[in-house]
DNA sequence: AGCACGCCGACT
DNA sequence: GTCGGCGTGCTC
């Protein structure tokens, strides 16, 4: 039997399986997914088995066996490994990348290499001449074995002595693969066996003891084996109680693996299903059908904020559970709060794992594990859990579907709808995508295009481009032979219009800030705000503010000569950070004591603007004096669970105004929240995004629903400059149809997603004019290639429907300096299919040797969320 | 990524 | 004549 394994080598050479012959030992333990440790060259690397199979193209004597099987059980499952190469090929990233991403970063090869002397050469003593290369040996003779980055750290001077000595055989180099993370252990209390001698201790206990007494009685009681630190806290009794009973020998301490469960904790409610609307059980039934017939569909649930979305997925996840499937949640990082997993774990209890970042990667770890040994069937999480390693996956259920957090930024940039799809093809399983303002690619998705038959319209081909299908593995993912994709299936539209008990839409009313201005208001309250927050504050009831955190960031300006803060290795302003008195860059950590005169004039009249949400927290305690606020941004919620802490205040009416950044505006759910502000509406609206608008119009949406959700009517007060753009209009209006209509016909007039899709190519380079000639040699190869293909085009949106790519740039990227190394970009844009990427990607690889020698690096987004 | 092999300049 | 520079290519 040979397996064949991608190799923990992040390099284009490298990125294919290499063959092993499998012992016949391992064999019963070696599967497709499985983590192996394999001989690579001279060392042993770790890998993952992509493949097995009974035959191979190599000479038997090149192949090496399989070393060792790193888990019981394997970490991936075939369908997993399937979908690594998928996304290996979509997204052009290794597929080692891809199946790294799959797995928690606790399975992250860690390699450690030991030195010991080898006592044979040490015979000879003309090998040890100086004394501090004798003072080594003896070193490590006494160590037994040391890691020889630690020795190398102690004997820096003498590091090509110690390489040297290696070669020759004098000391021995040996390398283990470790996990970064071991299984948790604990300490738990064993009762005696029998039970019973438990009666004889408790009268052999010295009178004056009464807590070990309180023990054996605990045991007494309740005669299973439990976790020391659960005696401790239930009968409030120390850990040397326990342990002077466990040095008589009445009762046994072992350590005992746990697993770490962070919501240990917390006791969760049963809640059971409420009665759906009518509206609900529209939308609810085609999804319910699909799960039972185990048809693969995508479904777009368009439900305004507060139409009871939730409830539909839990019931739609509980039909699941009863035909035995499994599922999956997507929730954005942000709005995976303890109210959202108290919902999951409320209705389907110790079915449920959790995943999110804030997790240790100790707990993350067992989390996953409870998902990989069957013992949870729903998942809830942040992009990554979309990896879950279920096998009988029936819903896959992606909420606030158009967040951009749903794309990774770092390789593989996927985007977790599109793995979704792909997963929830090769499980018959359907995809619930919901959203009060669906993104303008799931929307037009749901629109009836052309079969694609003959004269193949625009549209058709279009929509053929996102289709793909499960590929037989074969060598390079460059030369692979394609089957004909099929015709990608459209998403289904589903709607709900209505409130839960039809609680209208909170008036919103746009404050023109430029009438403002005008009358000599400089503040950032307008007069219309400033008089609600006052009327809120006056009738008691809570207000919620939102400031977009871009365009309002920390800078330290000189206002003198006007002068900024830069950060000497990016080309980005540095931001101030109050609470530890420093500026910092957010791109590459660079930080500084703060200044107190300007390092160009040398004035002092340096001022540190400080987050724009301390601005507005010290203008409203001006305005408002003894206004309560609680301030939510990076500052104030970077401490873990103070998120929750800051919520629970503001819920338990701690304070008279909940402020914050983007945070403020997600899922969160207040009843006595009657007023909703935005202080400046259009910081996105500017942003040189084509998604901007979009961006503009879900956040005022998201914000808008805050209000309002229970008894007391709400009302929404939006700050803006441009209160004629129709993304602030449509959203005031709570009119998405009418924004979708304007925006789609936008994108089709300046040739942008969802009519074309985009690649984007980043180069980056220490020097400039390097930079330059790589970059127009990058365009040159792409418009050359696409050329040869006869798809090039100098104008995508002239080019009717057809196919084609159209290459823009290169430019200098927006921040045009990173970490000392300087960025252009290129962009293509282009209709059709996968010939395209693949394209793209041997452009690339053309200038892998570049990359290699000249330290040229080439990053490869495949449909970009953020053009920042 | 590592590491070895291999082909041209300044030294015992 | 050798030591060593890092260009080139391989790892099942």
């Amino acid at each position: 039997m040979f397996a064949k394994v991608i190799v923990d080598v992040p390099a284009k050479q490298t990125n294919r399986p290499f063959d092993y012959t499998v012992p016949d030992s391992l064999s019963p333990w070696i599967e497709v997914g499985s983590r192996v440790g394999v001989p690579f060259g001279p060392r042993i690397l770790q890998g993952f088995v992509v493949g097995l199979s009974d035959r191979t193209d190599l000479s038997p004597k090149k192949l090496k066996p399989v070393d060792h099987v790193m888990d019981l059980y394997p970490p991936l499952t075939p369908e997993l490994v399937e979908l690594a190469h998928w996304m290996s090929r979509t997204y052009l990233c290794h597929e080692l990348s891809a199946l790294q991403a799959m797995v928690p970063a606790a399975l992250k090869a860690k390699y450690e290499r030991y030195i010991t002397v080898n006592e044979e050469e040490d015979a000879n003593p003309w090998h040890v001449t100086v004394s501090g290369q004798d003072e080594i040996v003896r070193y490590i003779k006494e160590k037994g074995s040391v890691p020889l980055d630690s020795l190398l750290q102690r004997f820096p001077q003498e590091s090509m002595w110690i390489k040297e000595q290696i070669r020759s055989g004098v000391l021995n180099e040996s390398q283990t693969i470790k996990n970064r993370v071991s299984k948790k252990k604990a300490l738990t209390l064993f009762p005696p066996e029998p039970v019973s001698q438990l009666e004889v201790y408790r009268e052999l206990v010295p009178p004056n003891a009464k807590r070990q007494r309180e023990v054996l009685d605990f045991l007494l009681q309740n005669p299973e084996p439990i976790r020391l630190t659960e005696v401790m806290l239930k009968l409030n009794v120390g850990a040397g109680t326990v342990k002077g009973l466990a040095d008589k020998g009445w009762v046994e301490l072992k350590e005992v693996e746990v697993l770490r469960d962070p919501y240990a904790q917390r006791n969760f409610p049963r809640t059971s299903p409420l009665p759906l609307t009518e509206e609900q059980k529209r939308v609810f039934e085609p999804v319910r059908q699909a799960v039972i017939d185990s048809k693969h569909e995508v479904f777009l649930l368009h439900g305004v904020t507060g139409s009871g979305k939730t409830e539909v997925y839990l019931q739609a996840i509980q039909q699941c559970l009863d035909l035995g499937k499994e599922a999956i949640v997507l929730v954005p990082e942000i709005a995976l709060t303890p109210q959202m997993v108290e919902r999951f774990k409320g209705r389907f209890g110790d079915e449920v794992a959790v995943l999110h970042s804030r997790l240790s990667t100790g707990e993350r770890f067992d989390e996953w594990r409870k998902i990989s040994m069957k013992q949870v069937r729903v998942v809830i999480g942040a992009r990554s859990a979309i990896f879950a390693p279920f096998t009988k996956l029936g819903l896959i259920i992606i909420d606030e579907e158009h967040e951009s957090s749903y794309k990774q930024e770092e390789s593989p940039k996927y985007h977790a709808r599109e793995v979704a799809i792909e997963r929830a093809k090769a499980h018959g399983a359907s995809v619930l995508l919901g959203s009060a303002t669906p993104s303008l690619e799931s929307f037009y998705r749901t629109l009836e295009k052309e079969p694609v038959a003959a004269g193949a319209s625009a549209a058709s081909r279009f929509a053929s481009s996102w289709a793909s299908s499960p590929v037989p593995r074969q060598g390079s993912f460059f030369e692979e032979e394609e089957p004909p994709p099929e015709p990608e299936k459209p998403f289904t539209l589903l709607t709900m219009r209505q409130r839960v008990q039809n609680r209208p839409l909170p008036p919103v009313r746009i404050v023109d800030m430029r009438d403002e201005l005008k009358d000599g208001n400089r503040s950032m309250f307008s007069r219309p705000l400033h008089a609600a927050i006052a009327e809120r504050l006056r009738r008691k009831e809570q207000s919620v503010l939102l400031l977009n955190r871009r365009g309002y960031s920390t800078f330290v300006m000189c206002r003198t000569c006007g002068y900024t803060l830069q950060c000497p290795h990016c080309d980005i302003a540095l931001t101030y950070h109050q609470s530890t008195r420093m500026v910092r860059c957010h791109y590459c950590g660079h930080a500084e004591r703060q200044v107190t005169s300007c390092p160009s004039c040398d004035s002092d009249h340096i001022r540190y603007f400080g987050t724009g949400t301390q601005r507005v927290e010290e203008e409203l305690g001006k305005l408002f004096p003894g206004i309560r606020v609680i301030r939510m941004d990076v500052d104030t919620t970077s401490e873990k669970g103070s998120h929750e802490k800051w919520l629970t205040m503001f819920r338990e009416r701690k304070a008279d105004v909940l402020l914050g950044t983007q945070m403020v505006a997600k899922g969160l759910d207040f009843p006595d929240v009657t007023l909703v502000g935005v202080i400046a509406a259009d910081t996105v609206l500017n942003l040189p995004d084509f998604r901007a608008g979009e961006r503009t119009f879900q956040l005022l949406t998201q914000v808008a629903g805050r209000a309002g959700r229970h008894q007391l009517p709400g009302e929404v007060y939006v700050q803006t400059y441009t209160p004629e753009h129709y993304s602030i209009i449509n959203a005031a209006q709570h009119d998405y149809d009418g924004f979708i209509r304007t925006e789609l016909e936008t994108r089709l007039a300046c040739g942008y997603p969802p009519y074309c899709r985009l690649i984007l190519l980043t180069l980056s380079h220490e020097e400039i004019p390097f930079l330059v000639r790589a970059s127009e040699s990058l365009a040159k190869r792409l418009k050359d290639l696409a050329g040869q293909a006869g798809l090039l085009v100098s104008a995508l949106s002239e080019s009717g429907g057809a196919e084609g790519m159209e290459v823009l740039g290169p430019v200098a990227s927006p921040i045009p300096r990173i970490k000392d190394r300087y960025r252009f970009r290129c962009m293509v844009k282009y209709k059709g299919g996968r010939e395209v990427s693949e394209l793209v990607g041997k452009a690339v690889a053309a200038f892998d040797e570049m990359c290699r020698q000249e330290g040229l690096q080439i990053s490869v987004d495949v449909d970009p969320q953020l053009l920042m």
